[in-house]
Formats: structure tokens, sequence, C-alpha cells
DNA sequence: GAAATGAGCGAAAGCCATTTCGAGCAAGTT
DNA sequence: AACTTGCTCGAAATGGCTTTCGCTCATTTC
């Protein structure tokens, strides 16, 4: 036989009305605990469900009801690395209550977006959440759609919307105001790909910090790819072109990554002769590293968790507000960066 | 005003038709393309329904229909690093057609699983897949459940269910017939954490290669942790107490990269002196490292997706057969293993 | 003992789309 | 002119559930 194909067609409230000899209404109604039913005819209803086990059909309920208990996920990028933890946050809020997720991958690609967006429609699901693959803002799906929407890690560019999105400039600020507080006053950046507004409000935020502290950044910002790779041939070059170099701000773990290579086949000691900060607090890559990394993470869990509270909010008919709103960020300290002396 | 909160409730049929000014039957009829429609009568309704940008409620639709198009996707473990790959596949091969996919994540909890479970059967799922986070077997869902269910990576332990999960031995043989077929005889094994059925399996098809070439393994296997920490050390003992080894199959990519790490350290060579080899293909380890890892790949995303495929052939009453299937797994060859001379 | 009260239960209307089947009507046939 | 044929279209049933409203019968009250 086919895996699990118990012939028996799921149990119908008529089912169970026949079996305890009730009304379908009655049963209905003993079923989800209303008046007006005798505590010896609930009972009998409730042993009839049981023994048939009975699950009440949630299209028929959502169909009478208006409403399906269902979200959608819209995702443009299943498999990047920032998607998962706020897709987990997201079920772990809705995954609580009542409600199921739908999730749709769109591949990053309009077209079929559009089309994940027509299905969830369909399914008439009580609200969305987009979840962007990067922090620059991306199309809004438009004012017109009949359900709250909420846009997580991308912004929407539609102001209208309601967008929530790590606050990667005072992320870069905490990096560096980190550093300085370790005494480290030669501070070079190396980072990713400079197209990205990431890498720009990294670097804003970090040149701020060190505006602040009367200090300049040494050299330019390095932009290239957010690899490990790329941090060590741009290690490479910052150190031999600044040997003064005390502290490296690096865009992401990853590059980090690379730094500390590098940091290593040069004999600089990290962290007392070189400290070393990534971003994204990517735990594979940072807690892995000899020494472990002192990162900033941007609590995507807790992002997408605060995406699916406002959907929920918005269902509920409460007033969520709009304009994208910069969801604090946290730094975590290990091993690349000490105080000097 | 709210994200998007369009007060318009979304158009029904009804609506569709009376604005056409015909029967809801013939406004169905038109929109699904069916005869007895005249051509003039259609282009009215198609028009009526742009207008009102009506879409089907596809409860309304599954409620008569018997099937909902949507099918459920049981994680044990969401942010495991092998969950990914598979739910993209299923997402991938479902989100071609017009079926939707309901994300549930237990957390690895029992209960939990329990509960989603009622949800999804309660939704009408046409459909489950139970994705596991590790491929030792786990707990049956049971012959009871209305709809065919699918286990991928994590075999059920009731062996009428029908399971696919990756074939770790054949992984280890390929790994160790690599190395050898490379020139290398003395080979090591660095692994995770021995109650893990993956590094059982994957020894047992090291062994099988070393003995078909007449070979032994150096020393035992050695177990303790799947990271990149253990990977270090453990090359550390291996390469002193046996400086005599030419070859290293790791258990994971991670472990590889502390080898790496350590024989670096140490002044042996990757891959001329020392051929080092990873599991998992976990490309931003792998990648990145130096030189870039060989590893096997366990063609995960193929494995979601045939999973998906199997729900649906279980659905159109294809009979999907039972038992746990190995599926195939595919070396991929990289800087740090070359043959000798 | 008759009327008022109320607890317990059931009939039926709806939610939304599909589908069957029959009605209406014009054109074609004999 | 009467009849058949074929094309359009609509009424109504269907699916599973909730909810309203009215009915029945037992209990209470005067």
């Amino acid at each position: 036989m086919a895996a699990n194909e118990t012939g028996s067609k799921a149990a119908t409230l008529s089912d169970v009305a026949r079996r305890a000899g009730v009304s379908i209404a009655t049963a209905s109604k003993a079923l989800n605990n209303r008046d007006d039913v005798a505590v010896a005819t609930r009972q009998r209803v409730l042993r009839a469900a049981d023994e048939l086990s009975f699950t009440p059909n949630a299209m028929a309920k959502g169909l009478l009801a208006g409403r399906t208990g269902t979200v959608g996920l819209l995702t443009s990028d299943l498999e990047g690395r920032f998607m998962i933890p706020i897709l987990m946050g997201a079920e772990d809020a809705f995954g609580a209550g009542q409600v199921s997720v739908f999730l749709c991958d769109a591949r990053g690609d309009a077209i079929r977006e559009q089309h994940h967006l027509r299905a969830l429609l369909s399914r008439r699901v009580d609200g969305i959440i987009v979840v962007g693959r990067q922090t620059d803002p991306r199309p809004s799906l438009g004012q017109e759609i009949p359900v709250p929407v909420v846009y997580a890690y991308a912004p929407s560019d539609d102001p209208r919307d309601l967008s929530l999105t790590p606050d990667n400039y005072t992320g870069g600020r905490m990096a560096v105001e980190h550093l300085i507080s370790c005494g480290r006053t030669r501070i070079a950046h190396i980072t990713g790909d400079p197209s990205y507004a990431a890498a720009q409000d990294r670097i804003a935020g970090a040149r701020a910090a060190l505006e602040a502290a009367g200090l300049e950044l040494v050299g330019e910002p390095m932009f290239a790819e957010w690899t490990e790779h790329w941090g060590r041939d741009a290690a490479a070059l910052l150190l031999q072109r600044h040997p003064e170099v005390d502290a490296i701000f690096c865009g992401s773990d990853q590059i980090a990554r690379g730094v500390l290579d590098t940091a290593r086949d040069l004999g600089r000691s990290v962290p007392e002769d070189l400290a070393v900060i990534g971003y994204d607090n990517w735990e594979v890559l940072s807690t892995n590293s000899r020494p472990q990394l002192t990162s900033i993470d941007a609590n995507l869990q807790q992002l997408g968790r605060q995406a699916a509270q406002r959907v929920f909010d918005a269902i509920d008919g409460v007033d969520i507000g709009e304009g994208t709103h910069h969801l604090p960020v946290r730094l975590v300290i290990r091993g690349s960066t000490i105080p000097r002396r």
C-alpha cells in the first residue's frame, strides 16, 4: 500500500453527530464549548468525535469565518543566510498560536513573486510578510492588497508600507565604538559589495563613531565581495600599505575570517597586535575561528518575531503604522577584540 | 492607515456575475474556460473579474474538490543546515505547480510536532513531508494519517513508511576510493559524534573501500563533535601520533576546515603532502578554504524535490512504495585532493 | 391546574465556487 | 409549419461548518 493511505476519508461533523445521535448543530456547539448543550450530550458528542478522530475542516470554518488563520511568508531567496532566522522568528511567533504559515520562495524573480502573491490571496491568507535578501529597498507589493503586509529585512520602497530592517548604521557605529573603547585608534574597514545599502550604512555609522572620537579611517574602505577570499586579499593589501593599523572592522564574518587568516600568515597577533571585528555573528564562522570573532548580531530572529507580531496586530485591526523601522542590533564580544594594555 | 488595509473585502464570484449581468454559473464557466459560454459573454465576465480584481476563493474550491492543493512540510529543526536545501527542493517542486506549502517547525519537540500535525490535518493538506535533522531513524507519525506521508533525510523507524535519505555508506566509500585513486594509502578518519548514524554509515563505507584495496585505516576513527575546533585538535593529535598519514577523510566540512588549519600550522602542505576530503559540501566552508575543499555532496535539494514528487504521485493515487531509500551522493573534487606524483 | 419560564435541541440559512441538468431560444431540416 | 438540433444560460445541489431562531418539554409560579 502507498505510504499511509487509510482509505477512510476524514470524518465530518455530521458523522460525529450521527454517531452521537444528535443534530449537526448540537454537535458543533458541543465541540466548540458553546452553551445550550447538556453536559451528558456534550460528553456523548466528544466521545463520538474522539472515536472517529474527528478534525474540523479548517477550510469550511474559514469559509464561514472570513478569516483563515493562515499567513503568507513571501521570501525572495530562501537559501539566503538571513532568511532563515527571520523565518524562524516568524514561524515561532505564529506557530505558538493557531496560525499556519504558507512559505513561498520567489527565487528573486518578480514574476514568480507575483504568481505566489496571487496564490496567497487566493488562499485568503490573513496577512503577508515579505522577506527580502538585502537591506536595499525593494519594490512595494502595492497598496491594493486586501490584507496587511509587513516587509522584513528588505524594506519596501513605498513609505506607506511598514518595513522592519536591522539598523546597520548603528551597527557600524557600535563596532567602531567598541574598537575605540579597546584603545584602538588606527582603524581600517574591509567590506563587501559597495552597491549594498548594508555596506554603505555600516560605513556611515563607522565614520560617525570615528568622527565623534576625533579619528579618521585608515585609508579608504575596501570594497569587493562578501567572501573569505576577499578578506584574505584585502587584509594582505591593507597591512602592507598601512602596517600601522591596529584594528580592522570587517563588513561580514566571512571577510573577518579571511582577515584572521592573513593576520596569522603575516605574524600579526590577534587581538593583541590587531583587533578584528566581524558582522552578522554567523556562529559557524564566528565561534570557530582562532581567536573567536567579536561581531555584530542583527537579532534577525527577533526581527522575524516582530514582523509576525505586527501582522497579528494588523489583523486584529490595530494600526501598526508605516515607514521603515530600524531594529536594534547587538554587539557580541569574543576573543578577537580586547582592550589594549 | 495600517499597512494596506483596503477595507474592501475580496470580491466573490457573485459580485463578478452581478457586474457582468450573468448568473453565477455562467461567470464560473467563463472564468474557467469551460464550453457553453458565448464569446461575448465570456469577455464581459473576464472584464468584470478584472475590474474587481477577483481572485477565486481557494477554500471554497477546495471544499468542493475534496483536495486543497496544499502540502505540509513538517521539520524538526528549521535552522539546521540540512533542512534548508531540502526545503528548497520541495518548495521548488511544489511551487512550480499550483500547490502551496505549509511550513511547520516542531523545534525537535514531539508535543509540538503532534500539535502541528493536527493543524495540518485540520487544514486538509493533501500530503505531508517530514524532514528530520539527522539521518538516524525517527518515530513514525503512524499509519493512521489520512494523507500520504514521505520522510526526508531522517527516515521513519517504521518500514511501512516511505523514507528518502542520503546514502552515507556510499558517500564514505566514494570519499576513500577517491583518496586511494589519488595514490594515498595511509588514510585516517576524523569525524563527529559517534552516536550519529551518519558517522557510522560513512565509516562503514570508508572501511569497505579500504578493504577492497587491501588497506586499513590508520589508527581508529576519531570521534567527538562536528566542529572546526575538534578538527584542529584531532588533526594535531593524529599527525603527532601517526606522522606517516597521507590523507584524512573528515566527517564534515567543518572538521575538514579545522584539519586544514592544523596542517598549515604544522607545515604539512595540502594536498601534496596530505590530502584532505570533507563531507557535506557546505560551500561557504568548502570553497573558501585554502586550498578549496574536496567534499561529498548529498544532493539535498534533489532529495527535497524527490520527496515532493513522491507526495505528488501518492496524491494522484500512484503507489509510491515503502521502505528507506538511499539517494545517491556526489563527489565534488577541489584543490585539497590531487593525484600524487 | 394553567400559564410563564428556560434549558436543550434541531431546522435551515449562509459562506463561496463548481457542476449537473434542464429550460429557453434561434437556426436548420423535412 | 412542425420538429429537431445545438448553443447559451440559469436554478439548484454540493461540501463542511457555524449560527440564528424557533420549537419542545420539563420545571416553576400563581
